[in-house]
DNA sequence: TTTAAAACCGACCGTACAGTCGGTCTGTTT
DNA sequence: AAACAGACCGACTGTACGGTCGGTTTTAAA
């Protein structure tokens, strides 16, 4: 049983590195220690251990908003916008593999004709854009979310702005750590009911606890 | 020479639909009528198909904007930022495979170790980016755009949050298309220096020639 | 009409792959 | 101590893959 969690590890750091083709069993024996037996032991294909994968990926990233939303409290929905999306993209940074294994074109290919694929990544998306588009409502109701726009629209356009982010990270394109504060800023922006105070007004230049990105800027 | 353009029609669709390991050289016999023999005489390599491709993207890409540029006078950065993103957007519709490969993780695997890919690939994004970049400088010059933020930071932002979106429609999540005018609005948000002006009395209601998105909301 | 280059062909080759299977070893239950 | 279960092993199998090569057909220049 301790192969096994090795096997996982191994193959998300596999799978997320060369694609779910271009990693082999054969490397993630050799990565294990685990015979090529063992792995057939424990998952029945290869296509499975990327499920395994996926549904961890799945409760893990639920888990952890989950947790992030019961330690915190939020003056306003727009408040809370920008602590889920800074936690968002702390996240895609904790959980690199898993998330670059959530954008691969293969995964979303395998979720057509894999119904188990298909619910962790429908259960992923639809809890995160359903949060997104809750929080929005919250802060068009306390105003300090603008009400010209349909919450959910306002949620799919953040959480893709978001994810246009974290596609940078995941392929270094630029240096998308410095761009972190900018982003938070520009979601502010497309949010914002009416004049804008500055992030420095509202709350004292404290970023908040977990630090955002890994790389920020100065 | 006939069969050489087929190939790369077909090889286009198969990397881009199921990656490039997943795509093999016999469906592109299949799909194209070639023999393999005619496949590599044309191609040395399964890899030079993908880079040729690449470059096809690239030029094409870089000519159809350069064409846009040529074609549209804008009065403030501002709206020419905004008739850009649109045109991205537009264009992600038009070479969708092409856009699909140029984000597929393996090809930017690949530009760590062929130097070709990497030309092609940085051609595209520094052309990209660098035209956000000037484009938003002018803004900030003519008061269309707000001056807070560095040029650099606004494109790189504008540009990620608009690939966020074309990843949203590679893999039909959701309704991309109705986020069109949604998305050209935030962008504005995300710019705009002073009251904002109701895109309705900026230009009477008409949108850009080529229509964005394909399937736009009403 | 000869000649040559280039487009095209498909049988063939070596290999790397996912998955199998008969078996060993270890810990637990009875 | 017998019986069982499940973790683990690695040689083996079939095959699908990328790539080769000797050859034929097409094109067009000389």
């Amino acid at each position: 049983m301790f192969k096994k969690t090795a096997i996982l590890k191994a193959a998300t750091r596999l799978f997320s590195e060369n694609g779910f083709h271009g990693a082999s069993i054969g490397e993630i024996t050799k990565l294990t220690g685990a015979a090529r037996g063992t792995i057939f032991h424990h998952f029945k294909s290869k296509e499975e251990i990327l499920i395994t994968i996926l549904e961890e990926v799945k409760t893990g990233l639920i888990g952890a908003f989950d947790q992030y939303l019961e330690e915190n409290e939020f003056d306003t929905g727009l408040d809370m916008m920008e602590g889920i999306i800074s936690f968002y993209l702390y996240l895609a940074g904790q959980m690199e593999d898993g998330f670059i294994l959530l954008h691969q074109h293969h995964t979303h290919k395998l979720a057509e004709v894999n119904p188990e694929c298909r619910e962790y990544l429908e259960a992923i998306y639809n809890y995160l854009v359903d949060l997104f588009e809750k929080t929005i409502a919250r802060g068009q109701e306390d105003g300090s979310i603008r009400r010209d726009s349909s919450p959910r629209k306002l949620a799919l356009i953040l959480f893709s702005t978001a994810d246009g982010l974290v596609y940078f990270r995941s392929y270094n394109l630029y240096d998308a750590g410095a761009l972190y504060t900018e982003l938070l800023k520009s979601c502010r922006k497309i949010l914002e009911s009416r004049q804008p105070r500055t992030s420095r007004d509202r709350r004292g230049g404290s970023l908040p606890a977990h630090g955002g990105l890994s790389n920020t800027e100065s």
